[in-house]
This record gives C-alpha cells, structure tokens and sequence, in this order.
RNA sequence: GGCGGGGUAGCCAAGUGGUAAGGUCGCGGUCUGCAAAACCGCUAUUCGCGGGUUCGAUUCCCGCCCCCGCCUCCA
C-alpha cells in the first residue's frame, strides 16, 4: 500500500503523491514556536508528530525539506518585552534557546531552517505580498491605518475550516475594535503602529507598523519553499484562522494552490481538557525532567498515541512509558549480547526474519501504535527464541539490523550506558563472593547497600549485572 | 448554533463485514537461595445507547447520548 495521509483540506485519507515526484524531494512547512514564554510539551506534541512525519518519510526514501518558523513578533511577545523592561529581541531570546534546548531533549530532529518572523528579508517579503493583494483588491487599508484582508474577495476562504462565513460567531475572545474592517472577518495583514508597541515597529508604504501574525508564515514558507509546498502542519487550533488565513493570502497573490497536504496534530489534554497556557494547566519539559523522567520518556509518551487522537497526559502514562521503554531496552541488551556471541553450535534460526509491517503502519497516515504493536511483538518472539536458545548471532544481528531502521524513525535508543561507580563495582565484587560462598545474608545486605546508591543487581545465568535505577 | 475529532478491558490504545493487535497494571506459573529481568498462562461473549441492512456488524445506514476542540492572533 502506498503512503497515505489524512488531508484536513479533503478531510480524507489521501494517497501521498509530491509534486514532483521523481525528486523524491519534499518541501514541508511546520508552525513553530511564539516566543513569549517557554513551550509546554502540548506544543512539543506537535512537533513531534512532525519530527515522525519527517522521519517516516526520509525512511521511506523521501529527501525532506523542512522550515518551522519562530514567530518572535506579536502581541504577547511585545507585551512580555515590556513588562520586563527589554528589548524584544532579547526577551524572546531566551525563550528561542529554550525552545532549542527542551526539542533537543526530546531528540527532535532540527528543521533545516528556522527563519524569524523579525528577520528584514522576510518582513520586505510580507511588505511586497501585501501590496500585491492591495493591487488585486484582495486587501485594503482602514482607518485606523493598518492593512486588512478582504476575505469577501476570496471565494475559497473558509474551505479550510469548512466554515460557512454567514455563520461566523464572535465567542468574545477578541475584544479589539472590529469598527475599522469591512467585515468581521477580515484578518490584519499589517497592524499599524500604536504607542503600546514602543519602539517595535517597520516602515512600510501604510505607516510604520508590525506584519500580522499570518502573514509572516506565508511569506517565510513562499520565501524559503517557494510558491506550492506538499506538506503544511500544525496543531488543530492552527486550522481556523491561522492556515485558512495563509491559504488567502499565499494563494490571492500567486493564483496557485498553496499546499498539497494540510496535516494537523490533535491536542494534549490534561484531565481532558487541552493543555493551554490560558488555562495554567500546563507542563513544560523542565517539569516533567523534575519529576525525575527523561527526555526519551517523554518522547514516547506523546509519540505512541496517533497524532489525530486527543492524548490525555498524566503521570500515569509516564510511568507507562517508562516501562515499555526498560522493555525495549532489555530486548537490545539481550540482542546484542546474543549477536556477540560465537556462531557455532546454533543450526540456521527458524524464528521469524523482521517484516516490513512497521513501516507499512507508518505509511497507513503515521499509524505509530499498530507500528508499536508491530514492534512489540517482534520483541516477544526474540526473546522467546532466546529464551529457548533458537535464536543464533546471525539472526540477532539481522533484528538488531531491522531496529536500527526502524529506531532512525523512533529515535528511541537507551542514553549511553552510565559508568558503574568505583564503590558500586566494589560492592558487586564482595556480593558475588557472598554468593559464592552462599552466605545469602550477607548478599542480601550488599543487594541493600548497592540499591541504597541507586544501583539494581541481577542475577542472571552469565553472571551478577547492574543496572542504574531510574528515579521514582 | 455551525464545523471537526473521539467514546474498544482497571488505565493507554490498534483494528476489521466473519467473530477483538499491542502496551501498562493485576493474578498464577517457569527460572532464582530470595528477588529482579525474561518467558508462559489468565484477565472485553464484547467494542457509548437504540433501531435498520445482512447468513453474519464493533466495523455499513439512521436516530440519540456523552467527552473534547475550533468558530479571528492558542501546537
């Protein structure tokens, strides 16, 4: 079966057909980060759905070029710079190397670009599209001096959304003048400048001001992937208006269809209810590495769920994860050591060779958790045939082969081992002499003495092993 | 009100017009001095509810209930 994903444009599963498909090349835009305050691991949910996304489709072949944009101009960013007494670029500074150093312990691959919203290049692209849609008609400036998109001069908007316009409704959450716009609906393509934006602001041929938040992804994503891009992500929130806004404006100025496949993550909930920085009842990854987990923990906690799932967090599943984690761990330390061992006396295996069912789940739309069965019961099967001794070095090399591929889409593989202790060895050495000498006692006491250091014995038929506990 | 997503075992979660993957937890067993790990076995006659189509529906159709999200700057 073909690789196949479900389009929110269509709201249908799609066969994956790039637009030029002997490049084998893909140009895929992803939303990043807002720069006011540190992400919360809702917002890494979505970027790890798209570090998935990329990396299935480099594995199946798929040269991937991929921009997530840094929105580090806009109402919060310039509020938060003023609050704290700051310049701006040096308020969302720290908030961009933030952001940087929580994806890197999730092991999210980096984009190839990160362009910022702030950057001239792109602020002169936003400038020159607007008067475009100025010069169609598509937009127009109002009094209050900034620049609005006339979305009743752009039959397709709303197709995103499925939104039928006639039947918007205001929810109350934007309380700003609406007077100024033609229609309600009409979204800012530049904001002229006001006192509260201090010395935030750009000349432009409507006054000086700042780009509205849509355009910026527009200009950055033409810019940098060209006019039509394959892939085009976010989060569900991203749909209405953000996306459907990009569409309008990235289509009103070059008549072609903008993106191929729009592709969106489902939310975290927290107690079933979307993890927002609006409501407080977030994390962030510096939270969850406090209660003692791991980035890679993490990581499987918000990649084993289908991105179009909504996926509840809880401590729960962190522990969940930890352990189908020391699952996977055990079956690689198992492995390896059967792959090192001399092939001899073993006649050929007759345990099943790897498939290629888990990627076949991962192109049926990024069906990670049938991919994971997959995976789990590949590793049952193993250690079964380890455990009946069926198992020989060659065939141990070709499943450590098969993780090795399917690990450069997962991105799962243990921290480098921790060097035992000097006084956790020694501890070990006087515990396998009690054992010899069967002073159970005394062995017992030593097993204490090792946990008491945060260090698990275990006795297994080649001899005494220690592992490092993981924190509770 | 409009538009979406979801409701499958204690919890998490795949899936299919032919009788329920996987993870986790719990219990029993093998192994072990004991433990741990690993392995084996058990744990949903049933897939939100009610109808319909069908030889057969959790899967298709109709109606209903519940949860979540979006409806103008939230991934």
């Amino acid at each position: 079966m073909a690789l196949r994903f479900f389009n929110t444009y269509s709201r249908k599963i799609e066969e994956f057909e790039p637009r030029d498909p002997a490049a084998r090349a893909i140009s895929i835009y992803t939303c990043g980060p807002t720069v006011y305050s540190r992400a919360h691991i809702g917002n890494f949910r979505a970027y790890i759905f798209e570090d998935l996304l990329q990396r299935h489709l480099e594995l199946r072949g798929y040269k991937v070029h991929r921009v997530m944009n840094i929105t580090d101009v806009d109402d919060k960013t310039i509020r938060g710079a003023r609050e704290a007494k700051v310049p701006l670029t040096k308020f969302t500074e720290q908030f961009k190397k933030a952001f940087f150093q929580d994806a890197e312990t999730l092991r999210i691959k980096r984009a190839d670009e990160f362009p910022a919203a702030t950057d001239q290049r792109y602020v002169d692209r936003m400038i020159a599209m607007i008067a475009e849609l100025i010069a169609r008609g598509l937009a127009y400036q109002a009094d209050d001096k900034s620049v609005y998109f006339r979305i009743n001069k752009f039959p397709n908007y709303g197709k995103l959304a499925h939104f039928d316009l006639t039947q918007l409704q205001s929810t109350g959450r934007v309380k700003h003048d609406e007077y100024d716009k033609e229609h309600i609906g009409d979204f800012a393509l530049w904001k002229a400048w006001d006192e509260e934006d201090a010395d935030v602001k750009w000349d432009s041929p409507w006054g000086p001001g700042r780009p509205g938040w849509h355009i910026e992804c527009s200009a950055m994503a033409m810019t940098l992937l060209g006019d039509q891009i394959d892939i085009h992500c976010g989060g569900v929130d991203n749909i209405f208006p953000h996306h459907e806004a990009e569409i309008a404006q990235s289509e009103g100025v070059t008549g072609k269809k903008f993106v191929r496949y729009w592709l969106h993550c489902a939310h975290l909930l927290v107690d079933s209810q979307k993890m927002a920085k609006s409501l407080g009842n977030f994390f962030t990854v510096p939270d969850v590495l406090a209660k003692g987990y791991t980035g890679r923990e993490l990581r499987y906690a918000l990649l084993r769920v289908h991105y179009r799932v909504p996926l509840n967090f809880t401590w729960e599943g962190m522990k969940e994860a930890r352990e189908s984690l020391a699952r996977i761990d055990e079956w690689l330390t198992r492995l390896k050591q059967k792959s090192q061992e001399a092939n001899v006396e073993r006649p050929a295996s007759n345990v099943q060779r790897p498939t290629q069912k888990f990627e076949e789940a991962l192109d049926d739309d990024l069906n990670i958790s049938a991919a994971l069965g997959v995976l789990f019961e590949s590793i049952r099967e193993t250690n079964r045939a380890m455990d009946e001794n069926k198992l020989d070095a060659a065939s141990a090399n070709v499943w450590l082969d098969w993780w090795k591929r399917i690990n450069t889409v997962l991105d799962l593989e243990p921290e480098t081992k921790i060097a035992v202790p000097e006084e956790v060895v020694q501890l070990g050495e006087q515990r396998e002499n009690a054992r010899r000498e069967k002073n159970w006692k005394r062995s017992d006491e030593l097993r204490d003495r090792i946990s008491a250091l945060g260090w698990d014995v275990r006795d297994t038929k080649d001899g005494q092993k220690l592992a490092r506990r993981i924190a509770e």
